[in-house]
DNA sequence: TGTACATCAGTGAACGCGCGTTCACTGATGTAC
DNA sequence: TGTACATCAGTGAACGCGCGTTCACTGATGTAC
């Protein structure tokens, strides 16, 4: 989400100002409705109102617009799950407060896969090298990626006491499987037929299992 | 997976025989290469060695050829999961044997998508109104589905006493939430930078983790 | 302050590509008598 | 058993489409003197 200096935004002039960052939000705009192969070069320009050759100023080719959206909807997806952090009120116990944040995180997650479901996928089921770079420069509020928060939250959890140290390596590995597995399979997957209050079910119980299950078979 | 009866088979014989069948094999051979994209249809007659319109004796359209290769996909998870299911030693431990069946159910399905990642977005990243139909008849040697084999697995746990019956509705769903999810990220996903070795070990963590998650909290 | 000039950010037209699909057709096959 | 005929399963050529990308260009902008 680099935003260059608006060097000539005059109004009405030959110059765009900052097309650059117009033609990433007109592809924003094509991915929230149509997921990642909705950012079509030639649409983008089209919406922005430019020569479709002109995205070649800004961009090596299509791939590079891309990664760019990508690399938005990463940041979009951090900025849900902070909300849903921001929500969890402590309760004076760290441990509890540390499980409730490892919810948050999750929540927000599928929240964000069932509110905007374009926008997930361009996030997340993005060729490999696409997403790759453009990961390093989504954060949200925090300055924390997704995958920062998930595992800031399970840090917590260790420190907190409610996961053993042992555990701790890979968890995010763990984590992340279960929310994202959810969030396919609802959005046009085997699970897209379930109605949305029995999502909303399955997602809590979800997390639950999470919570449990990372801290290994019972005793 | 119907096959049609081989009416003409004279091998040189300006009819091809079986056309349908020969286009779909084609179809899931390109589809093992390069996932649902790359069954394209024309490429698939070209390879069949037949005119692309040929096709349209044998199917209304593209999606219904590629639909006809989700299907076989789908069905060749079932056996993965079967040939896992049979390697389980019965140890004269009902839970402990239901356990380990839900286990090789999930093992299966994550080996289908490391050996044949083309196949499994092909059996289960498709459009919905395509999967579904496939769907119907995609089951393995003993005539169950994926999904099917799944329920049947988490049935067993709860006739042995190690899953309480009201954990059991929508069980599936978080199972297989975990599992899904872990195949899609190590699959030109953001976990896709792990090695084998990695990747082998937190499938094991993953299931140990639905294992323990699904009896819910501890007490 | 004015002017010449280099640089920058666009235009407009065109390219080749491969795709899914349709058309009118013809050779092969099976069947009724 | 032979023959006429309907049906079936292919052929071959063409269609329009929208895409990403390239070309040569020009008008606008900023800067050195």
């Amino acid at each position: 989400m680099t935003t260059r200096p608006n060097r000539a935004a005059r109004p009405g002039s030959y110059h765009h100002g900052d097309l650059r960052r117009a033609l990433i939000e007109a592809g924003t705009a094509l991915a929230r409705a149509g997921g990642p192969d909705a950012v079509v070069l030639r649409e983008v320009t089209r919406q922005v109102g430019v020569t479709a050759n002109a995205a070649y100023r800004h961009f090596a080719d299509r791939d590079a617009l891309v990664a760019a959206v990508c690399s938005d909807a990463q940041t979009a997806v951090a900025l849900t799950m902070e909300a849903e952090l921001a929500e969890v009120e402590p309760s004076g116990d760290d441990g509890a407060d540390a499980c409730a944040h490892l919810r948050a995180v999750g929540a927000g997650y599928l929240r964000f896969a069932a509110t905007e479901p374009g926008l997930f996928l361009t996030a997340f089921s993005v060729p490999d090298d696409l997403r790759r770079a453009a990961s390093e420069d989504s954060a949200g509020d925090s300055g924390r990626t997704p995958f920062q928060l998930l595992a800031g939250a399970l840090d917590e959890m260790v420190m907190a006491g409610v996961l053993a140290p042992e555990r701790r390596p890979g968890a995010e590995f763990l984590a992340w499987s279960a929310v994202h597995g959810l969030a396919v399979l609802a959005l046009g997957g085997p699970l897209s037929g379930l109605d949305r209050a029995t999502l909303e079910r399955v997602g809590q119980r979800l997390l639950e299992m999470v919570d449990a299950g990372l801290q290994g078979p019972r005793p």
